[in-house]
DNA sequence: GTTAGCATGTAAGGAGTTACATGATTTT
DNA sequence: AAAATCATGTAACTCCTTACATGCTAAC
């Protein structure tokens, strides 16, 4: 059984629906492209592409070695693309607006596939993690009052550094929301002043 | 055996040192005033109390049940102490300056401590966590470069946010880091414009 | 008298890492 | 020809959470 997290999951199967790819790639993709996973070890990997394979979501890929140095009928690498049925479980699961989407992983790993998404669902998901936010702010602002009375020096600056961490994410939450219901009316693109 | 992960330990010992407490105010102090272990459990602590009581480095206290409403003979809380050998564990781990102790939770927990060690192992800790969050910054800056070609809107705002909540804590470290080095000379105590 | 909070613990299981084992290919 | 990097995989182990089990005390 060895039931996967979600989060990999998700994860392995988004980056998939681009284009078919090789544990090693994917690992890679994993570690620099969505911001959890900084090192995500194969230990975990391939277990989990096993896993994914068991349950039909991915395939091993028939074009075989169709873009490396195919020199024999010998391949290395086994290249794995999404199946109809990973395709359908993955949007479910993207489209979860549930308490779990607005964990720190979780909702890292949804918003970099916010593209896939209705902007409907992407509202409720930003909004879902706003006020997980707020909650988290509510409560260390009131560890800070406390800490004023007990605590030294340190542990109070590490406190006020961690408060304002969250007062930071909060206010990039803001700014997304902002977009996603100003993206639809005013101007659907973005003017991009780095543009070359 | 079993043994317990070192950042724990140390933060148990490091609480311990201030006055003697039991089981379930240790996990608030916990959850509450380090950055780190957010929401420890119980099925954490109690086993690792247990392992640091083998070691002997706390043992149950001899003030059996000297706070609370002291009914009968029967205690319910067990209030654990540091020995003579906790505390010098606890000093031997808080001033390891290797690689360990520029990882986020092990640094989180070492600086909330950071008035019982001296000020040459502040600034050693302090620069190596510095070192190690500029090289996350320049693996997250060439991913940003990266990101602008291949990725859509969203992977890249993403990886911008997380490229500026690495800065901030760079200079939130700068500034650390020149705290430590004119506490000493100029003023020893910081001027606290909140003073009521 | 019953709900809420205090207080301690255990067993099972989830999710990951490290270390190991193996071999092909590319670069120096 | 050696070293680095690409590539896949497994077994053992670590650390933590969840769910359970228990009982006391305070407040409503």
């Amino acid at each position: 059984m060895s039931r996967r997290s979600d989060v990999l999951t998700l994860a392995v199967l988004g980056l998939l629906q681009d284009s078919p790819m090789h544990g090693y790639e994917l690992r890679k993709r994993l570690s620099g492209t969505l911001g959890a996973f900084r090192a995500l070890s194969y230990g975990s990997l391939y277990p989990c592409l096993k896993d994914l394979l068991a349950r039909g979501w991915i395939s091993e890929s028939d074009q075989a070695a169709a873009l490396p140095h195919a020199l024999s009928g010998k391949r290395a690498r086994i290249v794995y693309q999404l199946t109809a049925e990973g395709k359908e479980h993955f949007a479910g699961l993207l489209a979860q607006t549930g308490p779990s989407s607005w964990e720190d992983d979780d909702f890292d790993v949804r918003f970099a596939f916010f593209s896939r998404l209705d902007a409907d669902t992407r509202l409720r998901i930003l909004e879902g993690r706003r006020s997980r936010m707020q909650e988290r702010l509510e409560a260390l602002a009131q560890s800070v009052v406390r800490a004023r009375e007990r605590w030294d020096d340190y542990t109070l600056e590490l406190q006020k550094h961690g408060l304002e961490s969250v007062e930071r994410e909060v206010r990039w939450l803001d700014a997304r929301i902002d977009h996603e219901r100003h993206a639809g009316t005013a101007r659907p693109v973005e003017p991009d002043p780095h543009l070359p």
